[in-house]
DNA sequence: GCAAAGATTGCAGTGTGTGCAAGAATCTTC
DNA sequence: GAAGATTCTTGCACACACTGCAATCTTTGC
């Protein structure tokens, strides 16, 4: 898969990635995948390093070119979100706490969504999560790289200071939900729409248990 | 330190806790004190179990006997609050989650000023957590379980089930707020009063982030 | 092409973390 | 109090995690 067959310059003048970009990206995706793959069959606690290079076809002093810990090789989510998904939730409108988490219940849904193709694999790490204590860690210090990257751009769309109080209520508030809707759906499987759904499951009830006042209407609708 | 003068049984009758448990206690805390100590001293990344065994006078075997790791043995908070703390806060009255989290705030306030007496070891922990990224994990695995603990207790008092998803989310915003607090005194010291005002400081603003409508009656004294 | 920059790898070495079994201290029961 | 059951400590051996260094090879920029 995604092997030889060098496309000639078609559509493709790669023009800011070079092959090497490109194959250390590949590579990188391959010792994560090795691990998933691995970590389900064995559970995480028996496999070794060296076993997840083998699977990989480097050698394991090169795994830790790439990854700090076994651990954390779980995880592929990119830092944070996509310059799309930024700039297009930074530029929605309405900058109060509730059209705020509007919108990232609906940015963090598509971004689940698209991180999770077969979903097989997001399952099955979601379950060592609640299960490895270690993985446990791995995946919390993960959300908290994510919840930084989602305060800045919180504070980029409400214009406050990045490194404000209440943009930093908010982004946690916001991983809060995400974090819920994660491991509700890992567990009870109660949404077989996928994670997507109850990530946004999660979020219909943050917003709902916030403003008891408000009670916003019925979601879907989009205000002007 | 707390050495010598093995006090003769004047006011200890020792009712329930044997002299082995008392001694487990005993050593348990001497680990994490040692772990502390030499992290603020050398660095975490610099410091071996064996270190920390010595200073605490164990052998490097028992350390295992009592943390995982070095990194959980920086964090002596018990698992969660106590019998006194959990029935106070589950027997207030009011059960909405605006009154719930005022509670909570109080509750987490006394719990931290309790929790810091010296407050000197409490600062240097906070300020690794956020250094060593080994470290941030121990720490939110640990905020993590407090999570856990809290949502039984709110659940008790609420009369939702335990596994509920408002409850979850209401202990994981509150933990937010427990965090946002900790942090942001650790990092800016913009706290004088300690850690507890600014824990204090968050739950209040969450408070009034999350209903507008209601804008709670003053306590704040500063605005962003 | 050529030289700079970057990636992979082997090797050696330190440190983490676990299973096991022997020995010492504490608790139980009579 | 003394024998016996628990529990804690410790040393030992061992597998594995992780790092620094230096050699080698590949990509890249000119």
């Amino acid at each position: 898969m995604t092997s030889g067959t060098a496309a000639s310059a078609v559509r493709e003048p790669a023009p800011a990635e070079g092959l090497r970009a490109r194959r250390r990206r590949q590579t990188r995706a391959e010792l994560h995948a090795a691990t998933v793959r691995l970590a389900r069959e064995h559970g995480l606690e028996h496999v070794t390093v060296e076993m997840i290079s083998k699977e990989a076809g480097v050698s394991p002093r090169t795994f830790f070119n790439y990854f700090r810990t076994k651990e954390t090789a779980l995880f592929a989510w990119p830092g944070g979100l996509t310059e799309a998904e930024a700039e297009q939730f930074v530029s929605a409108p309405g900058r109060g706490p509730d059209a705020v988490l509007r919108d990232l219940g609906d940015v963090f849904a598509t971004h689940v969504d698209e991180m999770a193709p077969g979903a097989g694999a997001f399952e099955d790490v979601l379950a060592l999560v609640e299960k490895v204590p270690s993985a446990l860690g791995a995946f919390l210090a993960e959300c908290d790289a994510l919840e930084r990257d989602l305060a800045g751009a919180i504070a980029r769309r409400t214009g406050d200071a990045p490194d404000g109080q209440t943009v930093a209520l908010l982004a946690g508030i916001a991983m809060t939900a995400v974090r819920n809707g994660l491991m509700r759906w890992a567990r009870d499987k109660q949404h077989p729409d996928g994670p997507a759904a109850s990530v946004r499951d999660s979020f219909t009830a943050l917003r709902g248990l916030l403003a008891p006042a408000y009670t916003p209407p019925a979601t879907t609708e989009r205000e002007a």
